[in-house]
Order: C-alpha cells, then sequence, then structure tokens
RNA sequence: GGGCGGGUAACAAAGUGGCUAUGUGGCGGACUGCAGAUCCGCCUACGAGGGUUCAAAUCCCUCCCCGCCCUCCA
C-alpha cells in the first residue's frame, strides 16, 4: 500500500509520506547543458520519469523540478573556446538536450529552472549562511566552512577527518580548510559576472541546486534525487548549504541512481564511450531504449549493450502481441464492466488473474520501485493470458477489455506503450505504392487502395497461392511484406498479419 | 587508505529462511506446406569453506573476487 523508498540518508528502505497527502515534490538534479544528452541521462532520467509515473498511478500529483545548470566551468569553456556568449552557447544546448529526451519519450519535468536565473536566490542562502556562521568571504569568494556544519558527512558516509587525508591542497586557494568549498567565485575574465555583496563574480557549483530548490518547493520537500556520481559531493553539499541556510531538515527522502556501463567499462570521455541518444535513436526504436532502462533497478549500474538491446527489443514484441491479442478481444466490449455472474468459470479464473497481476505489480512497485519484478509480473501475466485464449476461443469482451485497461494502465508506468515519437523510417504512400505494385504482380486490383485493403487483397492472393500448394509464391508474399514492416502469420482461423 | 554496492543457471536480472521469478538464448514436442506466433517439457543456479536451523541463495563467521565514489560527471 504504501510505497518504501531506499533512503540514501537513512540506508534503509523508509515509508514515503509526503509532506502533504496526495502531492509528491520531487527535484532531479539535471543536466549541464554543454554538449548532447547522452545515454547516461538516458537512463537516470527514464528512471525518474518511471518514479513520477508510478506516483501519478497511485493516485498522488507530482511537482516535478528538474534543474539546468547553465552556468559552470565547462560550459564556460567550450564557449569561449568557440568565441560564444557562454549563457547563449548554453541556451542553445538546452534545448538541444531536452528535445533529445523527448525523441526518447522521456515525459518533461514540470519545471526545469535555470540557474542563471536563479542568482538572487542564491545570493540570498550564500548571505544566510554566512550571517549563520557556516560562511567566510576571502577576497570576493565566499567559502563554506565544513568543519563548523557538524552534520557534514551525513548523506554520503563520510567523515570530515578521513577525507581529510585525501583531499586535494589547490594551490593560491583561499580555503580554510581544503574541504570547504566555493559557493561564490570573484569574476575572471572571460566568465559571465553578476553583481553581489561580495563584490563581481558567479555562483560556487553546488547553491545552485540548494537554492532554487528551497525556494522552489521549500526546504523539506519529499525527494531529491540524481545518479550515484553526485552523492559526494554534490548533493553532501547541498545538504550542508541548505540545512546551513535554513536551519530546517532539506529533503527528507534522497534516491540515486545505479550508473550506467557501457560493455563493461564505465562511461567518459577519456574512454571515448560516451553514446548520445539522438546517435542510438537512429538505429534503435524509443521504446526499447526506455525499456532497457526501466527494466534496470534504479540503484542497480545496468550495462549497456547491443546484445542486451537485442534482448528487449524479442521481449517488447511479446508484450506489443498481448496488447493486439487483448485489443482484439475486446473490440466488440461495451462499456459495462465484467460482473461475475455473468462470466463462465474459466472467465471468473481469468477475472481473478488479472487482480492477482495487478497486485503484484503494484507489490513490487511499492517495494522501492522493483522495476525488475513489476516487469515480471507483466510477462507472467502475459503467459497466463495466452494460456486463456488458447483454452477459450471467444472470451467475455468486457472482461478483455477490463484485462486491457489493466494492461495497459500498468505498463505505461513502465514507460511501455507510449505513442511513438520519431517519424517511422518508412512513409505512408510509399508502403501504399509498394503493395500496389506487388498486387498488380498477382493480377489484381482493388478500388479503395488503403493499406488496410491492399494487405486484406494480398493475403487472399497468397490464401490462393497456398490452396494451389504454389508455396513458392506464398512465401514470396510473405517475404516482401516483410521486408515492407508487416508480419503475416498463418494461424488456424486465416492468415493474418501486424505491422513490426 | 576511507565510504558504498555487488558475486544467482548459457547471457541478463529479481528474490533474502520453506512456495515454477522473469526476459533472451538453446534443445525437444504440439500446431503448421514451411515460417512465425502460441502452448507444453527440458537446459548441473545461487563465489568458496565452515556454522546456526526440522529447513539456508536467503541468518552468522572466515576467505576469495568484482564494480563505483572520495576530482568534473546523470
Amino acid at each position: 500500500m504504501t510505497v518504501h523508498i531506499y533512503n540514501t540518508l537513512t540506508r534503509k528502505k523508509d515509508a514515503f509520506i509526503p509532506v502533504e497527502t496526495g502531492k509528491v515534490k520531487m527535484y532531479v538534479c539535471g543536466m549541464t547543458v554543454y554538449s548532447d544528452a547522452h545515454i547516461g541521462h538516458a537512463r537516470t532520467y527514464v528512471a525518474f520519469d518511471v518514479i513520477r509515473r508510478y506516483f501519478e498511478y497511485k493516485g498522488n500529483t507530482v511537482f516535478y523540478v528538474q534543474n539546468i545548470t547553465d552556468v559552470d566551468d565547462k560550459i564556460i569553456a567550450a564557449a569561449n573556446k568557440q568565441g560564444i556568449d557562454p549563457l547563449l552557447y548554453s541556451q542553445r544546448f538546452t534545448d538541444r538536450c531536452l528535445t533529445d529526451l523527448d525523441a526518447l519519450g522521456v515525459r518533461r519535468a514540470d519545471l526545469y529552472p535555470k540557474a542563471s536565473e536563479a542568482i538572487p536566490e542564491m545570493i540570498h542562502m550564500i548571505e544566510q549562511i554566512i550571517q549563520n556562521g557556516y560562511g567566510y568571504v576571502a577576497d570576493g569568494d565566499v567559502y563554506f566552512s565544513v568543519e563548523s556544519f557538524s552534520d557534514y558527512g551525513k548523506l554520503s558516509g563520510q567523515n570530515i577527518a578521513e577525507m581529510k587525508k585525501s583531499a586535494r591542497i589547490e594551490p593560491g586557494d583561499l580555503k580554510r580548510n581544503p574541504l570547504d568549498f566555493a559557493l561564490w567565485k570573484k569574476a575572471k575574465p572571460g566568465e559571465p559576472v553578476w553583481p553581489s555583496p561580495w563584490g563581481p563574480g558567479r555562483p560556487g557549483w553546488h547553491i545552485e541546486c540548494s537554492a532554487m530548490s528551497c525556494s522552489i518547493l521549500g526546504p523539506a520537500f519529499d525527494i531529491h534525487g540524481g545518479g550515484m556520481d553526485l552523492q559526494f559531493p554534490h548533493h553532501e553539499n547541498e545538504v550542508a548549504q541548505a540545512e546551513a541556510a535554513t536551519g530546517q531538515q532539506f529533503a527528507r527522502f534522497w534516491m540515486h541512481i545505479g550508473l550506467l556501463t557501457i560493455n563493461g567499462e564505465k562511461m567518459s570521455k577519456s574512454i571515448g564511450n560516451i553514446i548520445n541518444i539522438k546517435d542510438l535513436l537512429q538505429r534503435w526504436d524509443a521504446e526499447v531504449l526506455r525499456m532497457f532502462f526501466a527494466q534496470a533497478h534504479y540503484r542497480s549500474p545496468p550495462d549497456f549493450s547491443e546484445k542486451a538491446l537485442t534482448d528487449v527489443e524479442k521481449g517488447r514484441e511479446r508484450l506489443h502481441r498481448m496488447k493486439e491479442r487483448l485489443q482484439e478481444h475486446a473490440k466488440k466490449a461495451s462499456a459495462e464492466k465484467p460482473t461475475d455472474s455473468k462470466l463462465q468459470e474459466p472467465e471468473k479464473q481469468y477475472l481473478l488473474t488479472i487482480k492477482d497481476f495487478q497486485d503484484e505489480f503494484e507489490a513490487a512497485m511499492d517495494d522501492d520501485f522493483n522495476t525488475p519484478k513489476a516487469f515480471a509480473s507483466l510477462f507472467e501475466f502475459v503467459n497466463k493470458s495466452n494460456r486463456f485464449f488458447e483454452q477459450y476461443l471467444n472470451p467475455n469482451p468486457e472482461l478483455c477489455k477490463h484485462a486491457l485497461d489493466v494492461y495497459l494502465k500498468t505498463s505505461s508506468v513502465l514507460t511501455v506503450f507510449q505513442p511513438p515519437t520519431h517519424t517511422p523510417l518508412k512513409k505512408e504512400s510509399d508502403i501504399t505504392s509498394a503493395l500496389q505494385a506487388l498486387l498488380q504482380k498477382y493480377d489484381k486490383t482493388i478500388d479503395t487502395p488503403t493499406i488496410d485493403a491492399l494487405l486484406q487483397a494480398l493475403l487472399e492472393a497468397r490464401q490462393d497461392a497456398r490452396k494451389e500448394k504454389d508455396y513458392k509464391t506464398a512465401d514470396d508474399i510473405r517475404k516482401k511484406l516483410e521486408s515492407l514492416g508487416f508480419e503475416i502469420q498463418d494461424t488456424t482461423r486465416g492468415s493474418v498479419w501486424r505491422k513490426k
């Protein structure tokens, strides 16, 4: 009933009860926009998309905020290299990155606050931190004093003494302690600059998330998340900043997404194995990619490979065939609900199967969003449904409609069966003319050359050939249709086609 | 060195005291002109060694491996 979430703060699964009943406020660390969105981003944002969808499935209203980091060392470096204004540069990539995620079929967050537009909030928070004695000014820079904040390390499980041993001390640094981090950086040539009480400069790396999440969601919002790599130091610092400034507990639940590897290797620039979403979508269907990410438990590191995608693609076919099978059986359904009294014994059993499936799905998702288990319940339902339909040829349409509804509702949480987000490779008119050409070859014509009608006519032509035991022709037609993207199946009740 | 997470059948991946996970792949069968789909059956599973228990992949102990973070990262 209640969702349990593994909370990085407590290192156990805690019962999730939102601050405001029926409302879930979540903040997820977004992209630093200086290059195209890659599959690491895809992994994380698909994971949160599923989480968000499940909260909605449970009847919650979700307010999902994902920041855009558009003021950052790497952006500045990249922009300066090309002689472009850094803010203009990041603006360009913001659109590109979000479009990439759109193409993947990841639903957009409700709000994408940008660092560059939240400077006043950040300055305000830095002032509070200084006022409360946790920050200090040093020649136009402002630093956070880690040692003055006794809870420092509570999120990542680090302790200050141990960290000090491995801390790097950079020359020319004005930090009192090597672990201290910058809240505000004094202006340097070639960098974007904003005025501040400490002189012109720009915000440090971590302050944007503390400031924006607190100002938009209030300090004690429900869920804060991001990739596992952000746990330390980024999120640790966020907690320190926000709690030092507000004196209140910051985000209540912290969720960290397992990082993707590629063929067993860490994805990194130095290895040169970064794959962009855009490139991948050239070769793979968005749904396959989403399913690959959704199928991995969010805290585990999935290993990306072509083989893995192929396996997922096959599994997806199975899900799609079931959807079609259910739709077929549900065609004549009235708006009525299936009631026990109108059902035959096997149908009553199937009604129970549907109920069990939904219960299992929810139990899996309630348990820290156990998507592998949720998928298992989905596939199990497919198996049981197939078995039912094999034995029971004319099932109650309302019953099947009900099964379909449950099937679609649960699947869509896992991002399956979403409307296609890209244009198909072949245009409809091309397919029509190809089908027409094929039909003429077998001396047939039809009045209204729709795809449906053409396929029907071709299947009839093929059926004639089969009757005459002209299997060469029959196989030929099947092969040609296959190449046009139509799968032909000969069943006991005649030949049927489906789009691949 | 400090922190965190792993090692499950051919591959991927859940499970965490007794109950077929699941997906992909392989083999055999039913159906079929063939193919496909679907169904049925099968393919030495729990890193190693001890222990607790009526019962351990699951709890305890010892050991061996692997990954990630501690520097920018989703």
